[in-house]
DNA sequence: CTGCATCCGAGCTGATACTG
DNA sequence: CAGTATCAGCTCGGATGCAG
């Protein structure tokens, strides 16, 4: 590393903290685990429509990193039509508990200012 | 609300984990905070000083950013020169344990694929 | 010393279209 | 069905300069 340029990347994969938070940063990651915390298994499709607003390339990237990760296990079927199904892998589940906490931090937090706090917003909007 | 949109900082201001990650997010607000956790209070310039690389805007901002969440207490004192320390809250440490555990996790994960794991970098630059 | 205003470039995100 | 390619917009962070 020459001077005063240590890149954001690097870093993060020096600081296990950052790592961490790198893993699940973006505006997708969460959400997406959010839902395979609950579902055990989903279909790419169904992952979509429940992550309304999302695009392909940004769905498929970010399942894409978090599998390279070890976040997500990525299940081909050879169909016609093709099938592919995520889940959280056991590192991926893993991590729940870091989160969780968190969550629980996160909403104490919130009350000493608002008055709310449902979980987690994959999608609230009506339409 | 209309319609497809639900701005990014209105989700978060529902879920309390996006909240939570969103009071720490950005570049600089986890080094402050790994900063200020052990050196209970300290001065503006020696935080940039500490962060070698940030600019004074970027400090600033943050640190107010991480005031007006309640994370980070400032206290100006009114002499000559100018003289402001800052230090965490009760609920800025408060949120030291759940991070850590993030942190922890990020360890264990990061060893099954490298063999590293220092602390937190605010800085590891030689120059 | 502490901190703000302005401008600008890079990278993340979105829209749209296309493929196996 | 499950993606990839391309292009464009926007937001974040950085550089610089100025102020109380």
């Amino acid at each position: 590393m020459s001077s005063t340029a240590m890149k954001n990347q690097e870093m993060e994969a020096v600081c296990p903290l950052k790592y961490a938070l790198n893993l699940v940063g973006g505006k997708w990651k969460l959400p997406i685990i959010c839902i395979l915390a609950r579902e055990e298994s989903v279909r790419y499709n169904s992952l979509k429509r429940k992550l309304c607003g999302i695009t392909n390339m940004m769905l498929s990237q970010s399942l894409k990193e978090l599998e390279e990760n070890g976040i997500v296990h990525r299940e081909q079927y050879n169909e016609i039509p093709p099938r592919v199904e995520y889940s959280l892998t056991k590192e991926g589940r893993s991590i729940l508990e870091p989160l969780d906490s968190l969550s629980e931090w996160g909403k104490m937090h919130m009350d000493r200012i608002q008055t709310q706090s449902p979980y987690c917003g994959e999608c609230r909007d009506t339409k």
